[in-house]
Parts: structure tokens; C-alpha cells; sequence
DNA sequence: TATGAATGAGCGTTCATTCAT
DNA sequence: GATGAATGAACGCTCATTCAT
């Protein structure tokens, strides 16, 4: 009985922070980086504010939290397409999709995760892991597209890094540009870029 | 002798200036975007906080002339380098190579600048962002490489764009995670990668 | 019981109001209009600078509220003055005893309210000017005088004006020059010299 | 000779002090009583800020300054009306155009002066002093009208008081109202009241 | 005497965090 | 656990005054 007890009071718990969490997304996305204050954080997610502070030990922690929550979906979604059968370069190509419509679909939060500089001290440790995650996914569809004849044999990991690079740069431009561009053609330039390079073909 | 004693000031004036731009980068080095007080900037600076104010009306001012004495010398190579006859291939690793050997130099400012978003604010008016010139730098060069008969026709605007998101990642994952790997190489390898793809020569 | 608890809750925030309502007027009496900052409210309110603003959104709030608070009661006899059957000559030294005998009670705030430029400013727009108001009282009791056959046919907007000047440099008088003379005589003194004007009767 | 350079040094120090007057004049219309800074004087004066403290010790002395330089004429002006041999009625009459008419001119000064709380506390003595100036000449106009026979009797310093504070308030009105009311005829109201009284003649 | 850069106390305001209820 | 009033350090900025030149 005790154990079920917890069980409940941790799903409850679990509730209360993803109502905090969306709260926390919703305000980003209304008053920016700078306007995510406690006070509104609390109101929006109509909890007083003191609560706030039995989810989350402080500021830092709900950051963390909104981090995590935030990149979950997209960290699924990149193992299922591991664990697909599919060709390098498509696999490439549905990442790099798949990203372009997340962040464009979220941007309030995705702005503030990747721009704001309080982020990056914050979450240095566990940022560095997504970011390492993100680059680990790419290497291995690098690795993959090697073994297939499909790719050159290259430092992977670098490649990796430099692919990566130029797809959160695409997503800050379509961002700060408020461009609209087309996911589909978007992804297409990307891919296209890195596969044939810039040289001619001949 | 009125004309001697004004450049005389006007000098004290810019070395001022200058030591309180020291300073705040300083600041910025040691703590980050959002330690950037007026308070912390006069006392790194050894003045007190009401003199900051006799040189830039505002923080706002402050930071706009950061940003410009900042990115002045990387602009003015680039200038150079644009001027210059050399292939477009070798501009480019040019560029690279500058950019990564200075923002390595300068971690702790570059890192404000082109992170922060309240710089973008800050600039996207005066269109000085730098990201945009930055891009156009490259477009010209990429432009210039596809009349050479070295690169394929292709969206150079995009292509400079996920260039330099490219150059930009690599920055951060340097600092990131302090490897210091050697600007000559990394340029290469970054150079490479575009130039040739992903793709088997055939 | 929830609106008991609210109800509770809405007293003891008027009684915070209320008590930085006090403090404000200690300072206005104590350091003058220039001196009341909100430092010196919070500290001589027992309670920290931030919390005042749980109460008030800005120092012009509070200012409002102290106008508001302190006119109140005046405006309160005016009404209840007007209203009833009494003649306008008793009306108005009715008035002019009030208007003495709460000024004089009340120097530090009215000299604040009825001088300091940046009420009006505050004031104008929400037309509860005071002055107005103070005219407009004036010129119903004048008006009513007039039917009654004891004045005489006049501009009575003006009359009122002067009249309500006559009021109010009785008062700074009385507090510039220290004299605390009787309010009983000073009235009559003010109301005999308006009724009776200069010259003698014939 | 010493005794011609030092007249020559108060000449050139009472010009000094005369360009300061009129530079803060300027701002006082200008920018109001809050814009008045030592800053701005100095720089409408056209003279370093330090200079102004060779001619006022502080920001108060400067104020007094502009106090009895403004008041100066008025008083003269007065002066010279006492020694007229004009009827009571038409002194009082001169007195109130007069002062009606300066301070419409003077409005950006003379509202700093008679309205602005620093200067109640600053000048208390020397303003206090102009007012019963102002009073004593009303008073000797007074008595003079009811040797003539004119004025019934009455105690003339409280006649005094009450005009004076009559005139004060109308000039108040007229720059808080912005109305241009031309002075000739509020003179005439003013002085018709006072004269005639409120009660219909018999 | 004239200068104006330097000063620093002081201002109104914000907001993450605490804690008595 | 939930509350939200209380806190107080910190912020950007102003400006009368001083003082070395």
C-alpha cells in the first residue's frame, strides 16, 4: 500500500511539473527570454508561486527541466530512425526534416534553449550532452553511409560536429530572420550541400 | 594651441573608452552575458559607476561599442582578403582560419555578441548584424569560386549560411568542451568537407 | 469559508495600504515632498523597499493613493454639506472652517497634494483635480446664493476661483508664519470680507 | 586703482551671475522645474559646469538668485506705484495687472518659484519675506483706501493676506489651465469682487 | 579663474527566494 | 503540500558637487 501511495503522489508530482512546464513554455513564447520570470511562470500555470519551489528546488532547476522536457520528443524520434533499415542519406535527411519542424513548431522554447546565454552556463554539462548526443546520432549515420559506399571515408566526428552546426545555423536564420521557409526545401539544400559539396560534379 | 589641447582630450577620452571596453570584456570573460553589470564594468575598470556614463550614455551604448570594436579587426581582414586575387578556395580557408584563431582569442566577448539575444535587438536595426554581413562576405566568395569553374552553381546565400553556421559550431564546441585542437586543421577539415562533400570522388 | 478567508485577506491589505499610507505622510510632514522616496516610506513603514510594491504597482500609484486617501474625507463633507438646506452663506463658512481646520491638520500632505507640480500632472488627466472639484463646490454654493437674493449676479466660475485662492493662502499663511490662529475667526474673517466686500455699506 | 579692479571684478562676476540667470531661466521654461540641472545651466550659459559654482556656492544659492532677480521688478515696479498719488482702488487695480501681466510673461519662472516645493523649503525665509512684502504693500493700499473713505475699516492685514493669496491663486489657474485670459479683465474681476463683496448692492 | 572628468550617494524598480500560515 | 506576502540584494541610471589641471 505504501508503495502505492508514492506511486500516486509521484504521478501527481509528475502532473504538477509538466503543468509548470507548459506554463513556463507558453510564457517564452509570450515575453521572451527575458520575461520568463518565477511570478509569471506561477500565474500562467495557476499555481502560487511558492509551489513552484516544491517542484524545483530553484530557477536553474526549472530551466533544466524545460531542457529536458523540451528535447525529449526530438532525442525519440532520432532512436527510432536508428533503428530503422533505412539508407544513410535518408536517414539524414529525416533528422534534418524532422528538427526544422520541431524547432519551427516551438520556437518560444527553442529560441530560448539554444540562444539565451544563461542557458548555456546553466546547462553547460547537460547541454553539452545533447549537443554530443545529436553529433553521436550523426556520426553513427556517417559511419553508416561509409560502410554503404555512399559516403567518402572521413573523420565522422568532425563531420558530424560541422553538420550539425549548420543545421541549428539554419534554424537561428529561419528564427531571427522570421522566415518561413519550406521544411521540405530547407532540409533538401542542406543535405544536397553536404553530400555533393561545392565543387562540380564531373 | 585650442586644436592641440582638444586632440588632447579627445585621446584621454578614447583611451577611457577603451579601458572600460577592456574591462567589460573582462566581465564578460569571467562572468558571462548576464554578469555584465555597469556596476562590475566601473570597478574592473577602477572608475566609479557614475563615470561609465561620461562615455556611453547608456548600457545599451556600451555594448553597441563592443560589439563594433570588437568585430572591426575581423572585418577589416576580411575587407583585405575580399580585395586580394587569391581563388575563392583559398579565401575561404583564409576566413576560416581567421575566425576561428580569433574567436578563440576573444571566447568570452564573441560569445555575448553572437549569442545573446538582446544584441540581436540591439543591432538588427542598424544592420550592422554581423551574421548577415558575415554571410555576404562568404556569398561573395562563393560567388566568385563558381565563376573560377571551382564550385557548382548553386543557392549561394544558403550556402554561405550553412557555412557559417558551420564555422560558428565548431567555435562553440571548442570552447565547449576546451579541447583546443589546432586552428590550422580544423580549418582543413571544414574546408574539405565543403569543398567535396560527403560523397565518394568518382 | 473561501470568502472568509479572502475577505480577511482584502483587510489585511488594507491595512498595509493603509499603513504605508501613514508612513508616507510621516515622510511628507518629516523630509517634504522632495524627501518622500520610497526608501524612506518603506523604512518608516517598518517594512522592506520591495514590499511596497507589492501594494502599489509604482511611486505614482502610491502618491494617487495618498491623494485619493487624504481628499477623501473633505469631498465627504462637501457632499453631505451640499446636500443639505442650510443657506450658501453658512454653507460656505462651513466650508472654509473644514477646508482650515483640515489643512491645518493635515499640513505635510495637503502642502504636498496642492503644490507639487508632479501631482497635477498626475491628476489632470484623471480630472479628479482637486482644485476643480474644490471650484466647482464653490460656484454650486455661489450659484445658490445668487437665487437666494444674497449675491449678487456674477461671474461665479471666477468668484469661485478667487475665493478658493483667498482659502488657500490663508492656509499657507497660517503654516509659513507658524500663527496658529483660530480657524473660527479666520473663517469668518474670509467670509465676511467675500460677502461684504472693501467698501463700506451705505 | 586696487579699488577699480576689484569694481571691474564685480562687474564682471554680476554679468557672470546675469548670463546664469537668464540660462536658467531658459531651462526652467524649457525643461521645467525637474529638467532644471546644473548640467543644463551650464550648458545654456555656455560655460563649464564648474564655473557656476565660482558664482553660487550650491544649487540653492543659484535658486535664490533667480528668486530675486525674478522678483526684483515687481517690487520696483511696486515701489514706485506707492509713491504715485493714484486713489487706493486704482493702486490695486495697477498692482493686479501688473502682476498678472509678469507672470504670464515670466510663466516658465514663475511657476518654479510659486509652485514648486524645493523652493517652499529653500526660500522659506526669503519667500516668506517677498509675500509679506507683498502683503505690507497691499496693506499700506488698504489703509490708504479707508483714509480716503473708500474702503470701510477693517483689519488690513488680513485684507492684505486674503487678496494677495486671491491674486496668487489666479495666476495659478490661469498657467495650470493653459487659458490666456486677458489680464485686463481679470484684473477688473478681481478687483470688482474685492471691492463690491459677494451681497447685492442696496 | 575656468574647466569638465570623476565621483558616489541616491533614486525607482525588479525578482528569485523564503517562510509563517 | 499549498500559499503569497515579505524580503533585500541587485539593477540601470541621475546629478550636485569636487578638484586636479
Amino acid at each position: 500500500m505504501n508503495r502505492l501511495v508514492e506511486r500516486r503522489k509521484d504521478m501527481l508530482a509528475s502532473m504538477m511539473k509538466d503543468g509548470i512546464y507548459e506554463a513556463a513554455v507558453q510564457v517564452l513564447t509570450e515575453h521572451g527570454a527575458e520575461g520568463l520570470t518565477m511570478d509569471r511562470v506561477a500565474e500562467t500555470a495557476g499555481v502560487a508561486k511558492g509551489s513552484l519551489y516544491n517542484y524545483f528546488h530553484n530557477k536553474r532547476d526549472l530551466i533544466l527541466f524545460i531542457h529536458e522536457k523540451t528535447v525529449e520528443p526530438a532525442k525519440a524520434f532520432t532512436r527510432q530512425m536508428q533503428e530503422s533499415s533505412l539508407p544513410a542519406v535518408e536517414k539524414l535527411a529525416a533528422l534534418v526534416r524532422m528538427w526544422l519542424e520541431y524547432f519551427s513548431k516551438n520556437r518560444g522554447v527553442c529560441d530560448f534553449l539554444f540562444n539565451d546565454p544563461r542557458i548555456q552556463e546553466m546547462l553547460s554539462e547537460s547541454k553539452i550532452n545533447s549537443r554530443l548526443q545529436g553529433i553521436e546520432d550523426l556520426k553513427v549515420i556517417f559511419e553508416q553511409g561509409i560502410q554503404e559506399g555512399e559516403f567518402r571515408p572521413l573523420d565522422t566526428r568532425r563531420a558530424a560536429e560541422i553538420f550539425l552546426g549548420a543545421v541549428i545555423i539554419t534554424l537561428e536564420h529561419q528564427s531571427m530572420l522570421g522566415e518561413e521557409r519550406p521544411v521540405e526545401e530547407s532540409a533538401e539544400v542542406l543535405v544536397d550541400l553536404f553530400v555533393k559539396g561545392l565543387q562540380p560534379h564531373n
